[in-house]
DNA sequence: CGACGGCTTGATCCGAGTCAATCCTGGTGG
DNA sequence: CCACCAGGATTGACTCGGATCAAGCCGTCG
């Protein structure tokens, strides 16, 4: 049985769904399997909580602070992933390595369950397996759409939809906190730091944002955003 | 139970495996059960196979020809995601709509399955279920090279890449027959059309590889590629 | 209060894009 | 069999968006 969600739905809690034949299969199990099973961890700002290449033993839930997950090319330059914040399962892979890094970008606390304890426990609960499946069924989404803005949007056009999916993520919609510097939005972005910036300045100017702190974003224009979106 | 398989050993025929309980059950049972319960569909060059935005109901299993898929922005700028050829499934998703278009690039045969047939063997077969996850987190391997790709390689580098990517695939290991235009490639690496020219001729002057005809490459000299791949 | 790290701004550069001809080459019809 | 044609590919000249290089600025924390 396909049970397919959103990844917000995932992310934030919803109201109790229909509980079917056992206390495990609720509307979201796999974060709450993870709570279950997992064992509370801190990290401090820029640790490293795995490393490309490393075996794959654990699987995460953000409790609160971020995460990026990234990969380096051998000269250094580097490509982030996807940001990950409170609420949000990463680390969810299927095969024996490591395909990247993640790393703290703040202090944080997280949840750690042993991958085999979780695929063990879907065997039995199928609401489960189908969770595990549509978790990466949705970074797949995202990624995808990640490489659509790689590989054809404009630098303006990358961080108004860079803003949009963080005004997203949080129910704050109209503020967004940012958690990661420049450098980490530049690299999840494709850019330089410095086109990050003078970006986010001329969407200032043009009246689309307010940045009252560097890390605090005001979309007060949101549909110009959107209009940028392509 | 997880059960992990590399792209190719999914893609070409493995030497029959430990067979378990059923005859099902074996080491590549995607495209077997593709295979099984699906329809031979032929589709003509440049024919859409699905839309982005469509509901999802089949999954795809290419037997002969080429398949792109690709998103596009509101003004025609493309991103193509990945190409398909023989032996690939494509088009398994989790979600309800489709998340991209795919189209076949020249006359291709392809088998065709309904997802929720395949989604109900899978219920009575672990390793078939293991394998839809592991088909899915094996796209998204791929997106997050494709990632780092697009968003941190040179036009060099892509183009290496792509070719040394495209040969692993066959097992003519040497020589690449591109099913694809030079418009295709570009729209997949994020380049134009005229880059990805000028690359090729470049790295034909370099000695990196030979162009016969403009839809063969030949490798000579991987090792020059390897070291451009970064 | 000073210093450091992160951010912004300015000046200049350059890799890839754009615009514009050709140049194949494979397929067709005479 | 050959000449022609159309669409794809290559090449050239020039442009431009974002990178690079280089100062400053600002806010936070000791």
């Amino acid at each position: 049985m396909l049970h397919q969600e959103t990844y917000h739905s995932v992310r934030h809690p919803v109201p109790m769904g229909f509980p079917r034949r056992s206390a495990a299969s609720q509307e979201r199990p796999l974060s709450e399997a993870l709570t279950e099973v997992g064992v509370r961890h801190r990290y401090s700002r820029n640790s490293e909580i795995f490393g490309e290449g490393e075996p794959v033993e654990n699987v995460y839930l953000v409790v609160s602070g971020a995460v990026r997950t990234y990969k380096l090319l051998s000269d250094g330059r580097r490509q982030i992933g996807d940001f990950h914040i409170q609420g949000d399962v990463f680390g969810l892979e299927v095969g024996d390595e490591r395909q990247f890094t993640a790393e703290a970008i703040a202090d944080s606390v997280v949840m750690v369950a042993s991958r085999s304890a979780l695929v063990s426990m879907a065997n039995d609960d199928t609401s489960l397996a189908a969770e595990l499946w549509s978790h990466t069924a949705n970074d797949l989404k995202r990624a995808q759409d990640h490489l659509l803005l790689l590989g054809r949007k404009r630098a303006q056009e990358r961080v108004a939809t860079f803003l949009l999916d963080m005004a997203g993520r949080n129910r704050a919609d109209i503020i967004v906190e940012l958690p990661m510097s420049r450098q980490d939005i530049a690299d999840y972005l494709g850019l330089t730091i410095e086109t990050v910036s003078r970006t986010l300045t001329r969407l200032e100017d043009d009246e689309a944002i307010e940045i009252p702190s560097s890390r605090r974003i005001v979309l007060s224009d949101k549909r110009a955003l959107r209009r940028l979106n392509a």
